[in-house]
DNA sequence: CGGAACATACGTACCGGTCAGTAACATTGC
DNA sequence: GCAATGTTACTGACCGGTACGTATGTTCCG
């Protein structure tokens, strides 16, 4: 009986949990653009006053969510690549492996941050800034992976390989279960492949 | 003297063409759910009335655009086609630097059909059924592209030419005319190559 | 020829609803 | 008492959409 809970097992959650999560998964399902922030207060059970207590604006909020989402990409990706340490080609088909599960688990609606930057495509924008770094960030790690990989030409098949992957995040939202992206771990492999260096070399 | 032009030189441009015209660019350049009927109507100097005589709905009209695009996506495509006819290899890398070269010339903001499914996730939207529909029809042309280069599996070489497209369009509007688009033709060409069949093989 | 009768094409003015955002105040719980 | 939250009501702008009036022919009849 002693015990006095800093972090009660209930968790009361703040509202501004509360809205965050909810937040996310409209802002996820629907895009930020058609989810109003009644919509988000309502499904969080709080009132629109405690939104704009915790959150400048709805813009804010949503530069907030994608910054979550972008935090969440990242472990699953370097969850992928605990698979195959320090082995990049193992670790890029592990990724995309695990990619597909997503997609078929349904509610899969692409990615969030590339979402967001066709949702606001002014360069100003809250949200469109985070999609914008988070995607520079990505394209840098999949060079150095390549170079890792002993690509001819790192920068090359770095950028290939995340066209294969934005290309299966927004086709697995076109497609569903039975889209192009199903072959994006094998198509990577075979990129990469055909852009190593020969394993032996005179001159 | 005698002429009497049923289609007079300065055409008077009917109201549905002038409506049809602005909200193209406007779609394009900031997305559909983005624009408001009132600015389409302003920016073609007519009346919101001429809008609704000419579409039943704003989704309407949006399905319009995004059917006009299509059109133009596959004329753009054939042209690059037409550079190397009976070579659907050499077909699919001048469609990439054509698109390369669209994307120097700014304004570009990507695959209009692909914007509308990312600001339109739900199935039953006009909008998104063009855009299902025109996607569909890319890869079933895709595929039949890869059997024609004689590749081992052409389903799959198809669909990963359809990820590099989709890539190539989506990362373009995110990095500009820097991105990972400018690779494109090459990886595409080198993905083609190692998923071709050997050119004499035993048994 | 003159002129109703009609269709076409367009504008004026307005609808109810929803948008993001806020002000003022009451309530709860530590 | 103090901090976090809820309650209620509101703003001005904008949303998609519409009822209704008007200008300009074109057609057909006398």
């Amino acid at each position: 009986m002693a015990d006095h809970p800093t972090l009660p097992p209930q968790a009361p959650k703040r509202a501004a949990d509360r809205i965050r999560e909810s937040a996310r998964e409209l802002f996820y399902a629907q895009g930020i653009r058609a989810v109003g922030v009644d919509q988000i207060v309502t499904k969080a059970g709080v009132t629109k006053p405690s939104l704009y207590r915790a959150f400048p604006s709805k813009d804010a909020l949503a530069a907030d969510y994608l910054r979550t989402y972008d935090e969440g990409f990242w472990q699953r990706f370097e969850e992928a690549a605990a698979e195959a340490p320090g082995d990049p080609r193992g670790q890029i088909r592990a990724f995309f492996a695990r990619h597909r599960s997503r997609v078929n688990n349904n509610l899969y609606r692409g990615c969030a941050l590339t979402n967001a930057a066709v949702e606001y495509p002014d360069a100003d924008h809250p949200a469109r800034k985070v999609a914008e770094e988070a995607k520079t960030a990505l394209r840098t790690r999949l060079r150095q992976m390549a170079m890792e990989m002993g690509a001819r030409d790192p920068e090359a098949l770095g950028d290939g390989l995340m066209l294969i992957m934005e290309g299966a995040f927004v086709t697995s939202q076109l497609f569903g279960k039975g889209g192009p992206a199903v072959v994006a771990a094998e198509m990577a492999d075979r990129l990469i492949e055909a852009s190593l260096k020969p394993a032996e070399t005179a001159d």
